[in-house]
DNA sequence: CGCTGACCCTGACGGC
DNA sequence: TGCCGTCAGGGTCAGC
């Protein structure tokens, strides 16, 4: 369900109501998510201050002075501020309750979604690996260039595989490709530098924008304070086959690349 | 190492 | 109205 740029506009949603704020109380309701979420979580959590709400890749790390906990929404998950007495839904997983009376919930119906805790965050496993942040500085075409070289997968593959640039999600796949007007079937190792300046620039672009509009409601993603995003009014082609191609008016196509679906116009992506 | 496909899980939706 | 198939914004892992 979230990107990268739902993941960050739930963690704006958040840190503003924890951030400083003592964690009282750790409530897990169901700890099979897509790893068992460990004791460490309820253990070290309780006493803790938060010092930062932070987001690598798609994770978010409520950070403490003594550790993280990492939390990946999955497809379906997703995290809001209630009140204490507020009662639990089917699917509301953890509670994290603070000294100021507030919750931070997790929900995640699919519970493809997961929570570690760990003393240093970004050389957990998970995260130790990940390629770099589409919106630092040395994320650009050159660099996806030089890592394609003599790769046979597809382009849109490329661009969501984790260890080559993170965050870009299949919606954002779809968008960028058409924005960048390359054919998502395309090898990765036949796109030219040029095209891959492009491409570059436009997922940085297309990343930023859907930030600005609080990312994409598709069905069910709120951010932490309950509001939806209205990126979706922006989608060229992403949900939108059988629609018209809004710069050439001809039918936008879906094809399933990996187990996904990828949406492009024929006409305008070669 | 690179690539492909199975798999984890629940809910929404469309067709009949 | 109800049942059934299909699909969904994520990621890991085994096997070749």
């Amino acid at each position: 369900m979230p990107e990268l740029p739902e993941v960050e506009t739930s963690r704006r949603g958040i840190e503003p109501h924890i951030i400083d704020t003592r964690v009282s109380r750790v409530l897990i309701r169901n700890r099979s998510l897509r790893w068992p979420v460990s004791r460490a979580v309820d253990r070290n959590l309780p006493g803790q201050t938060i010092a930062s709400v932070t987001r690598r890749a798609k994770y978010l790390l409520i950070n403490t002075e003594n550790g993280s906990a990492i939390l990946h929404l999955g497809m379906s998950g997703s995290v809001f501020i209630v009140d204490r007495d507020t009662p639990a839904r089917v699917h509301d997983h953890v509670d994290i309750t603070f000294d100021s009376g507030k919750i931070l919930r997790f929900r995640d119906p699919r519970r493809f979604g997961s929570l570690h805790w760990s003393k240093q965050a970004l050389q957990h496993k998970l995260l130790k690996s990940l390629g770099p942040e589409p919106l630092d500085n040395y994320f650009d075409g050159d660099y996806l260039w030089t890592r394609s070289r003599g790769r046979s997968v597809s382009i849109k593959q490329f661009i969501m595989n984790a260890k080559i640039v993170v965050g870009v999600g299949n919606i954002y796949a779809s968008e960028s490709l058409f924005l960048a007007g390359i054919n998502p079937k395309r090898a990765a190792g036949r796109v030219s530098l040029s095209r891959y300046q492009k491409l570059a620039a436009v997922i940085k672009d297309v990343l930023g924008k859907a930030i600005q509009a609080g990312g994409t409601t598709l069905r069910d993603f709120y951010s932490g304070d309950g509001e939806p995003g209205y990126f979706a009014q922006q989608l060229e082609v992403y949900g939108r086959d059988g629609e018209h191609c809004h710069y050439c008016n001809s039918m936008i196509g879906s094809i399933v690349q990996g187990q996904r679906s990828t949406f492009y116009c024929k006409q305008c992506q070669t």
